[in-house]
DNA sequence: ATGATTAAAAAAATCGATTATTGTGGCGGA
DNA sequence: TCCGCCACAATAATCGATTTTTTTAATCAT
């Protein structure tokens, strides 16, 4: 567990944020969808003021376009866009991991080792739900954590979420899934081995595995 | 003019995020400072649903940190923060300050000269007030415009203003003052020769000195 | 038909009041 | 004196109703 210090108590409009990020990056609305909030304000039983928060704070961190008197509309699916994502992907967090690699210390080996290990049994499952979504999120986070720059893992984070949406837009074949998973193995042994170079060149290889699948799925879905 | 195609009209809401943000970034409220929100709505003429998801909105942006059932307050300053937000301005002007100069056309060249010569103008009067932020903040932001990265640019952008909270803590000499100037019209001439080296070289340098300033009056305030 | 005009409906934004939570100061007991 | 407990005050969060704006639909003139 990566033994957070308690974060502040939960309340209504925090609340409705977690659950409409969740949904917004799962492809539970369409992209381009304008939100009912009188529909969100009954479904998740709550008034209009922390509603309206949550979507201001979304549209802030950019999974929502607010256009004023005009309400909420989640973002439409742009192919430039999924490059330009991925293009910032891989500089970023190439960066993020050799500085990572660098700086990581024993007890990141562990979790990293942890992570990897969770990740591994969700794999193996034939069932990809939520829960795998949350490991996988999770072994990345570790992954570049030790890198030093707060920001820099704030950005990787917007990123990530920004590309799931692309992502999840269908289903992955198991002959790809597999590779992938393989890599996530991988990255742990060359980060163990402290081999920036070909770690860098492997999360490369990943995430452009990850962005041509996510490109398929986008263009069958236009 | 940058001819923005119609921004959508002015909110209550939207219209306090703007003037909280410009307040933030000027060092208006105290880093640290807990926001009194009926103060706040007292003080800017409106009801608290419209400034609380101003409030919002500038949380996700990361001009204030919210605390669950404790409001909102002004993020603190720190050292390494700088250091962090500067080391990533480096890698990021620098990546966009590049792909710009490979990039942008003939419009852009115009548009350049245009905001280094409003620039220039303003750096000449003594007095540097919001209008010399202002021209500031566009000058570099038409510079990097044509890099081809929406993200990119938005997340410069989002480290410009947390830089400027450190900036603006204090007034600079005027012989640095005209070192800076001075490289913006470097920059403009580099940009026009297409001298990607040395034009992030310079960007690189520009960013430093900003810096050192920065950390000076930081640590000064300390 | 087409396009402009406007009345009605729907939706967004805002307000003022209510509820819930946190912070504060006093009091009593160790 | 110091700590814990409680009541009270202050603040944050939420609610329901109201106001404003946009969208839709219908009417009329060209």
């Amino acid at each position: 567990m990566t033994a957070r210090t308690q974060e502040s108590p939960e309340t209504g409009s925090s609340r409705i944020y977690a659950i409409l990020r969740k949904e917004l990056l799962s492809g539970h609305f369409a992209a381009g969808e304008k939100l009912a909030i009188n529909a969100l304000r009954e479904r998740y039983q709550v008034g209009l003021s922390p509603l309206r928060e949550a979507l201001n704070r979304l549209a802030a961190y950019g999974l929502l376009v607010q256009e004023n008197q005009r309400g909420f509309r989640v973002p439409a699916l742009r192919r430039e866009e999924l490059e330009d994502i991925t293009r910032l992907r891989l500089e970023l967090e190439g960066m993020a991991l050799e500085q990572a690699i660098e700086q990581g210390d024993a007890d990141w080996e562990a979790e990293l080792l942890a992570a990897a290990h969770r990740l591994k049994r969700a794999d193996a499952s034939t069932e990809r739900g939520e829960e795998w979504e949350r490991l996988h999120t999770q072994f990345h986070r570790t992954l570049v954590a030790p890198c030093g720059s707060q920001w820099l893992l704030r950005f990787i984070e917007q990123l990530h979420d920004q590309f799931d949406r692309y992502r999840r837009l269908g289903a992955t074949l198991a002959s790809v899934r597999e590779e992938l998973d393989e890599q996530h193995q991988q990255l742990v042994s060359l980060a163990l081995a402290r081999d920036t170079v070909a770690a860098r060149r492997l999360i490369e290889a990943h995430v452009t595995i990850s962005f041509e699948l996510a490109l398929k799925r986008f263009q069958r879905s236009a």
